[in-house]
DNA sequence: TCGATATTTAGATAATTATCTAAATATAAA
DNA sequence: TTTATATTTAGATAATTATCTAAATATCGA
């Protein structure tokens, strides 16, 4: 769970992580969305992917990146433990 | 909230806002928490605080750090953001 | 097989980050 | 005022990170 803290600790990639949430995507479909070498993408993706945020399948020519859902709900249900308990303390 | 993102990469601050969750605590009952020297917990709640995560309060001879949730709700909004759109899916 | 396209890998570089020790600063008590 | 305690600031250092260019690799089509 640390590495996924760590890479969404960058911007660039939170937002890869939001155009996959809209469709999975090629590198170069990716890329396009950034003024941003190709190979900065590449280690902005390979970054995610070793936290398990994404992953990634040879289809052709093209390498397409699904959201890894499970991984990110890991790391929001650290945020529901403190939430949770916070909404309570609201309440009363 | 790129602030928020980064202070929470860290293990140790992560650690930290788990602690304060609990209950306020001064700088050197933080710093008890780790095997760590106190300038090292110094800057990371100096992290913290720049992020808006944390808050300082001069108690006499001590300072007081406590919670910040408001900014800790500004980054879960993100993952609800994505989870949200998500569990619909789940649902369909 | 060669050429085209897609993507990654390798290497360099500058910036950022996490930890330490020493010194400085703030508050309180004697 | 001096001493004690709490905490931060300053500076150094090693490790990590984000971006680039050049080169390498993988797949496809002619």
């Amino acid at each position: 769970m640390n590495e996924s803290f760590k890479a969404l600790a960058d911007p660039t990639r939170r937002k890869i992580i939001k155009l996959l949430r809209e469709s999975d995507m090629t590198a170069g479909e990716i890329a396009e969305h950034f003024q941003m070498s190709k190979p900065s993408i590449s280690h902005h993706l390979n970054s995610l992917k070793h936290a398990g945020l994404v992953q990634d399948e040879r289809d052709g020519q093209f390498i397409r990146y699904t959201l890894n859902t499970t991984v990110l709900q890991e790391v929001l249900s650290w945020f529901l433990d403190i939430a949770n308990t916070e909404s309570k303390e609201d309440l009363s």
